[in-house]
RNA sequence: UCCCCGAUAGCUCAAUCGGUAGAGCGAGCGGCUGUUAACCGCUAGGUCCGAGGUUCGAGCCCUCGUCGGGGAGCCA
């Protein structure tokens, strides 16, 4: 084992090598490089170890011949435990058998940290044994995909907006005023003062809208909802572009530029990081604009009819065969294995198919069980009520592309909503349903743009006026046509990358009745 | 708030009818010069979530509790 003083050294010679990093490491073909990273697996094979090292911008499989490093330290990296820290030199060269078809032929190592019992093997593990270990649980795969995405869609949220001359103006956590529903707001202690925090910047950005014409705020939004789904964190990100000058077809417009535009980025930047997650490249892929636009009447005749009452049979007899077919090849699997006579490994490739396949008819069951549910709750459909879970899911499913959903009843909606000049029941609001059942990405509308109408919509929920004094203001004084939108962060990452649960969509989730870290 | 399911080794899960607690991974030791969640051999590792009850006997049955997962309502 080195001690201190010569791994120092020998780390200090190492650093007179280039650093690369992984990401990079196709175009330093033939070069000596040096790679600072993690252990993320190793398999030692006699005198040869193959390491998986991890350096926040890729993996690279190093190969360690026995010779080419003191025979002492080639039995000390044997030994190294996953997530160890180290520092690689050796040259990189172009491998087929390698994942990711470039290696690094080590020539020295520098160990800076022996880690042992690293709590998470690259098998499977449970989702709150993760989350209690999310600190470590971000160096993986998935969580380590999901958030470079993540990074692109914001990336391109603020290119978009920074490109279409919108200014960027930052709105206050602490609030004086709700915007969504005053029983989901957070309540904070403000030196003696109730406040809460920010459910939506809006009502402070149409204020700024006034002044620069094309706004956008974007930052963290607090949601005091009593909903424990998948769809839903208690603190999530939310961008929300406002702009003057304004109607309810410019809107629709504006987000489907916006909408498209990022899936192209994220094709165009995360493709490596879809195929790890299995993403659905292809439909993205096949997104095109214009977007489906449906009216909330329109959606609300399409839930009732009988062409949703056929749609939602044929997705149960759907849930029905795959169900009788994950049965029938358990049934397979469980004679292939009584039978006997497997080797070690297909024994082991059993089990953890049987183990998906329980997974998976597991996941089965309850859209079975739900299905004749929403069924009802479709054709039960009223005008008035506002979209449920199932509904946006139904017509999601009905439509390969998002789905624009517009004229929702004024009463089932927020009062700053226009309301629609030529039919006075709806209001000039719109939501958008992203595709195959990942619910609604976007909500937004024209707001109120007349100082009478807003007074009386206040007052018709119960709010205080006083308190809505400045926004009543801005009625006053040059009030124009106007409008905007919020688009959740995580929930068009869940859609983009196919995670069925939001909480793995930021680095760390806060849920309705549980905060990890 | 309501409904359903679960808790067994560090992790993921088995355990037939109520009858001696099991496997894989991980850990340790050994083997292997091209591995792909490598493979092969050996070793160690248990308060079966907690409390009470039924029984000759409980991981399994009953009651209460704790924690977790999924779903409903409500929402981005």
């Amino acid at each position: 084992m080195l001690n201190n003083t010569d791994r120092t050294k020998e780390s200090s010679e190492m650093t007179q090598k280039d650093k690369v990093f992984i990401g990079a490491l196709s175009r330093y073909i033939g070069r000596e490089v040096r790679l600072d990273g993690w252990l993320y697996n190793s398999r030692p094979s006699g005198k040869v170890q193959f390491v998986m090292l991890r350096d926040g911008s890729g993996l690279c499989q190093c190969v360690i011949e026995a010779g080419n490093i003191p025979e002492e330290l080639f039995e000390e990296v044997k030994r190294l435990g996953q997530e160890s820290s180290l520092s690689v030199t050796g040259t990189v060269r172009a491998e087929p058998r390698s994942p990711g078809g470039v290696e690094l032929a080590v020539t020295g190592i520098a160990i800076h940290c022996f880690a042992a019992d690293y709590p998470i093997t690259p098998k499977e593990h449970g989702i709150d044994f993760l989350l209690k270990n999310r600190h470590l649980h971000l160096r993986s795969q998935r969580p380590w995909c999901i958030g470079r995405i993540r990074h692109t869609v914001i990336d391109a949220i603020r290119r978009f907006f920074n490109d279409n001359s919108f200014t960027l103006v930052d709105t206050p956590i602490f609030t004086t005023i709700a915007g969504e529903g005053e029983q989901t707001l957070f309540e904070v202690d403000y030196f003696g003062q109730p406040l809460h925090l920010a459910q939506t910047g809006q009502l402070y950005l149409e204020s700024a809208a006034m002044s620069f014409g094309r706004v956008y705020c974007f930052g963290p939004t607090f949601r005091a909802e009593k909903s424990k789904t998948r769809r839903h964190l208690t603190e999530f990100w939310m961008v929300e572009p406002e702009v003057a000058y304004i109607d309810l077809p410019g809107l629709l417009n504006l987000a489907e530029d916006f909408v498209f535009s990022i899936i192209q980025r994220v094709l165009k930047d995360n493709r490596s990081e879809l195929e790890t997650l299995g993403a659905d490249i292809a439909s993205l892929e096949a997104i095109q604009k214009p977007f489906v636009r449906l009216t909330y009447t329109e959606a609300a005749d399409i839930l009732t009819s009988s062409r949703t009452k056929e749609f939602m049979a044929a997705q149960f007899e759907g849930f029905l065969a795959q169900k009788k077919a994950y049965e029938t090849e358990l049934t397979g699997i469980e004679a292939m294995d009584a039978k006997g006579g497997l080797k070690k490994w297909q024994q082991d490739k059993n089990a953890r198919r049987i183990l998906e396949i329980r997974t998976e008819l597991a996941e089965l069951e309850v859209k079975i069980e739900n299905n004749p549910k929403h069924a009802q709750l479709a054709s039960d459909f009223r005008w008035g009520k506002d979209l449920g879970g199932s509904d946006e899911t139904i017509i999601s499913l009905m439509y390969g592309r998002p789905v624009f959903v517009t004229h929702y009843p004024r009463a089932a909606k927020a009062f700053y909503m226009k309301t629609d000049r030529g039919n006075d029941r709806v209001v000039e609001n719109f939501d958008l349903l992203a595709p195959a059942g990942f619910g609604e990405i976007i909500g937004g509308s024209v707001r109120e743009d007349d100082y009478e109408r807003l007074l009386a919509r206040i007052r018709e929920e119960g709010y205080n006026p006083e308190s809505y004094q400045w926004y009543l203001d801005l009625r006053r004084y040059g009030s124009v046509p106007h409008g905007g939108f919020g688009l959740g962060v995580e929930r068009t990452v869940a859609w983009l990358t196919g995670e069925k649960h939001i909480r793995q969509c930021i680095a760390f989730p806060r849920m309705m009745d549980k905060v990890y870290l």
